[in-house]
Order: C-alpha cells, then sequence, then structure tokens
DNA sequence: TAAACAAAATCGGACAAGCAGAGGTAGGCA
DNA sequence: TGCCTACCTCTGCTTGTCCGATTTTGTTTA
C-alpha cells in the first residue's frame, strides 16, 4: 500500500506536462513533493519509468506511458467511486426502507409517501410492518433507513423526532347507549366488556390505563391487529381503547363504530419517525420531513381523537 | 483525496468481520487504526454506513454495504494494477525496442536475438537504423529500450556495457596485389584510391586514421551503407577501411573481397549496448545479458578482423 | 441484581510522512 | 561564455497515522 492515489495523482499529472514545475502549479504544491511521487511510483515497480532531463522537463518511456494510463484509469475510477457516494447521499432514487410499529402507521403513511415521493421519482419502497421492539432494533442494526413507532421501551442510542402525541380514545359500536356521550369516563370503561389489542407494547399499555382493580366487566377478546379490534366492536362485542384512528369510520365488515374521547387525564402514545439524524440519505431527510409536515399541518387532526375539553 | 486507499482497506476489512478488534488481529494494527477509518469513510461521504454497538461489534447499513463493496472492487483494481506493473518489469512478453548505429548491427543482431528470444515467448521486436546521435539520445527519451552503438561522442548521462573493441581493418578486391599480403601498413592503404563509409561518426574516425597529408591517392567514393562500401570495393574501385565483417566474404554483386588486418596501432570502435541499468524491464535485461554472452563467446571472432601480430 | 465479560470510543504521545522553500546543479541557448 | 530553465537535494515544519492504555457501554452469566 506504499503507493498511495495522491502519489499517483502527482505522477499522472507531471507525465500529462512533460514537467514537474508545471504539475506543481496546476496542483499547487511544490515541485518537490511531485518528485518525490514519481520517485515513489518507480520505486513501487522498479522500473525506470521517466527521464529527467534538466532544463528539458521529464519524458515518460514507454513502460511510463503504460503505467500511467493505468493510474489514470484508476483515479478515474476512485473519483467515479466518490461520485456514486455523494450521489447516495444526494439522489432521490435508491431505496427507502422503512418499518413500522403495525398499529399505528397504516392510517396515514400512503398519504404521506404520495405527498413527499414517488412524484416521477426512482424510489423503490420497502415497507415492513412489524413490532415497537423489531422496528428499533431493526433501526439500529441498519435493516431500515426510518421507522415509525412509539417511544416506549425507548433504546437510547436511537434519534427521532416526535410527530404526535395520541391520547387514548374509546372504540364503541355506533348503536352502543355510551355512544350517544360527547365524552367518556375510565368508570364508565371499567362497566364494559373490553376488546384489546393484543400487540407487544400495546396490551400492556392499554391494560395500565385501568385503576387495579377498577375492572368490572371481562376482556372479551384479545386480537392482534386494529382491524379485527375494530370489527370486534363493530359487531357489538365490547369496547376498546386505541389511540391512533383509521381515516373512515366504517370497519372492515362493514358496521359502523364512533370513536369518543375520554375525560380522564390518561397517558398519551407518543408516535415519532427515527431515523438517521446525523447523515442521513437524502430521500430518507426528505421523509422524514414530509412526515413531520404531515402531523404539523392536516395530519394530527386525521389521527387522533382529541380529549375532550374537561 | 482524503480518502485513501488504506482506510478503504481497512474499513472494508472492518466489515467483512463485523467486528474491529478483529480486523485489527488480521491486519496486524492497533483497533483505533481501523475505527478512525471507519470515521474517515463516513466523513467523506457524509453518511452514517455502520452501527456500532458497543460489545457487539459493527454492522454495515444498506449504504454501508454498497460502499463497501465499491470500495473493494477499486481495491481490487488496484492490487491488479501492482501486479501488471510487476508483470511490465518480469514478463518475456511486451515490445523490445532497439534502436542500432546502422554500419554495426546487422553484422550479428539478428543471431542474438534467435539466441536469447523468440523461443516461443511474446516478444514483438522493434528494429530501427539510425545514427550514433538519434540512437543515444532516442534512449535518453525513452523512445528506445536498447541501443547498440559506438561510444564516440558519448552522451555523459547514458549508462551501457561494452560489447565489443574492434580495430579497423582493410577491405579488399580479392584480386588487389596487396591482397596477396596477410597483413597491411596505412602507409601501404594511403597509396590506394579509397572508398570512405559515409556515416556521421564513422566518416570522420576513418578519415582521422590518416597521419596529415598522408594520402596520396584521393578518396574515389563516399557511400552511407556498408554493403555498397563493399559492392564499390570488390568491383575493384578502391579499398575501404572498416571495423565490423559481416559473416559473408562476399559482396551483394558477387564478387569476392578480403578483410586484412592493419598493422599500425590504430584506435579501435567500441561498440557498446546502452539501457537502463538500474531497473531495467526483465525482457531488456534478457537482450542485454544475451548481447554480452555473444561477444563473450563466439561472437567476437566472427565480427573483428584481429589485429596482425607486429 | 450484581459481577464478569466483550467490544467500541477516547485520549495522549511517539513516530513517520508529506510538504514548502531555499539553494545547488546540469543542460540548453544566445 | 554567461544566462536561463528546470530538476535535484536538503532542512525544518506540519500533518497524519498508529499504538497502547483507559474509559464507556452493553451483554451475559451467576
Amino acid at each position: 500500500m506504499a503507493l498511495t492515489l495522491k502519489a499517483m495523482a502527482y505522477f499522472t499529472t507531471a507525465l500529462r506536462h512533460g514537467n514537474i514545475a508545471k504539475a506543481a502549479a496546476e496542483l499547487n504544491i511544490a515541485a518537490s513533493a511531485i518528485a518525490t511521487a514519481i520517485d515513489q511510483v518507480e520505486a513501487e515497480f522498479g522500473l525506470t519509468l521517466v527521464t529527467r532531463q534538466r532544463a528539458r522537463g521529464i519524458q515518460a518511456n514507454a513502460s511510463g506511458r503504460e503505467v500511467a494510463r493505468k493510474c489514470a484509469r484508476l483515479l478515474e475510477e476512485y473519483r467515479s467511486l466518490l461520485a456514486e457516494g455523494a450521489a447516495l447521499k444526494q439522489s432521490l432514487s435508491g431505496t427507502l426502507r422503512v418499518g413500522y410499529y403495525a398499529p399505528i402507521a397504516p392510517a396515514f403513511l400512503p398519504q404521506i409517501l404520495e405527498n413527499c415521493l414517488l412524484h416521477g421519482t426512482d424510489v423503490t419502497l420497502e415497507l415492513e410492518e412489524c413490532d415497537n421492539d423489531q422496528a428499533q432494533d431493526g433501526l439500529l442494526e441498519g435493516r431500515y433507513d426510518a421507522i415509525l413507532f412509539v417511544t416506549e421501551d425507548l433504546r437510547p442510542a436511537l434519534t427521532y423526532d416526535t410527530l404526535l402525541t395520541a391520547p387514548p380514545y374509546c372504540l364503541l359500536p355506533a348503536t352502543h347507549p355510551l355512544a350517544a356521550h360527547p365524552s367518556i369516563t375510565m368508570a364508565q370503561i371499567a362497566r364494559e366488556p373490553l376488546v384489546v389489542l393484543n400487540r407487544p407494547v400495546a396490551a400492556s399499555y392499554y391494560e395500565g390505563l385501568f385503576e387495579p382493580g377498577a375492572r368490572q366487566a371481562p376482556v372479551v377478546a384479545y386480537a392482534n391487529s386494529t382491524e379485527m379490534v375494530r370489527s370486534l366492536v363493530a359487531a357489538g362485542r365490547g369496547c376498546a381503547i386505541l389511540n391512533m384512528r383509521p381515516l373512515t369510520s366504517e370497519s372492515y365488515s362493514g358496521a359502523k363504530v364512533v370513536e369518543r374521547p375520554i375525560t380522564d387525564d390518561l397517558p398519551p402514545l407518543t408516535l415519532a419517525i427515527g431515523y438517521d439524524r446525523s447523515a442521513p440519505r437524502r430521500i430518507v431527510q426528505v421523509f422524514a420531513d414530509g412526515c413531520r409536515r404531515h402531523f404539523a399541518r392536516t395530519g394530527r387532526a386525521q389521527c387522533i381523537v382529541p380529549p375532550a375539553p374537561r
């Protein structure tokens, strides 16, 4: 590794000029540096590559020209490597790999992607649904460029931007007596059969919202997808507590559900986007900005049920 | 040029191991050097390429693997560049460009080349006939790999090996009265019409062999090729003084000539091979060795007319 | 829960490499 | 013969690289 790229660059420049002094001027360095570089190249190959004639400059022999050509090619590829690296950072093309915590993202992710990408850009999306821990670990291990997750069991090394704090709300069948109230208390919910979203973070979060011993009716179902929860609720099996709201109030089964704020002072879930904030690829930055913009404007109102005034 | 080949090598090795310490062990350097190299690569591209997890090693993300692949390719080409350079020095293939002073080489050059090259080797020969000064300058300027020349008007910077010292001899028509003598004096030649080889070095050399005012018969012809001189002499136009002897005693015209040593103490011509002795390509070294061997053995007797005992 | 372990980050100092600038020298040219 | 050009050499300074020790952080095991 004695022969450095720098030496090659000096060498080829000197041969191109046939003159050490001119090459030094072009490169803005001292002539002695160039002379040294030429010596290094010759030493590396153990060949005489240039004839140095005082007062007449330098001249490459056939081997020297051969070597210079090869070096120039290598330098060219080096430059293109750097350029490709810059492109990797700059371009909107490439693959954007997003991991998202299953219950939170489907409500808004397509809309964001629609807004900030895909306008004729050459981006391949890889969207992967996973649990909150998997998302965080996947980001840390480089499997994802960005993750949408909630800040529970937060990994310390992870950098993220908060997008939204979503208070829990109560999901009821449209025909349920409580649906007539504009807002509901936890005490009321405690008397209703409950459908619980059974995901790693969610289940414990929702159970934890109740005072110990407060529950008076059973959990009638655990379901591990939001849509199943909504469908069960719509079918009248019970009510549920959720944080994120889909854009529709219909369930898959077609029956109507209603969302009602909860008056109790409950800890919200914090939705965040995690990504490498120090040196993101441009496409990642664009996506993260798009997410933030989305929730700064319309997104917030769409995705949460605002707490009731108390 | 901040990103050195060395840094790339460290970087790729570290990623290959997924572990800085192991990479350091493989490369026999300190781990901190590798950590620095990784930092350099990331800084160069302004991207996070590697996630470092204490107690778990390092892991490249997609961009990191991409960059590592590109770097590995560049390193591969660097190694092949070095290998090609070494081959340039080592191989017997390639082009051997020989410049030779016209009057001296044709007598023996084909035989040498036959002996030391061309045994199934992949060598292209470029033989260029020229004058003594052109040969020397061409070597210094890298146009020739080796030159066969005489050490008159010697360029100071030129390195060479002496092959042969060739005393002048007298060339006579076979029918000439002097041809009966085993050797001849300059005084005898001075009375004969003379044919002179008119080449830059030769003409003055031959004229200088005579004492000032000693010539009693005219120069009947100047000819600028050895063969023309021999033909003129064979035709009986006069006699000539030469140094190198062809392998045949017939001239192109078919008439016979004879060579006779000169008894006077005259300066010989020194035949030499000039080439870069400090770092020759292998093919050049082989050729030069072949020349020296040739004249150490049979070549000498074939090419000169030994001086007569006085 | 604590202790032991593993691996990366950090820091300071030693060493080497690269470079600038001055002075020297050989070759070309008028 | 003297001047000019352009390379070479040498010295000291600056920068970079590397090592080794220490610290920090995270994992695994008792």
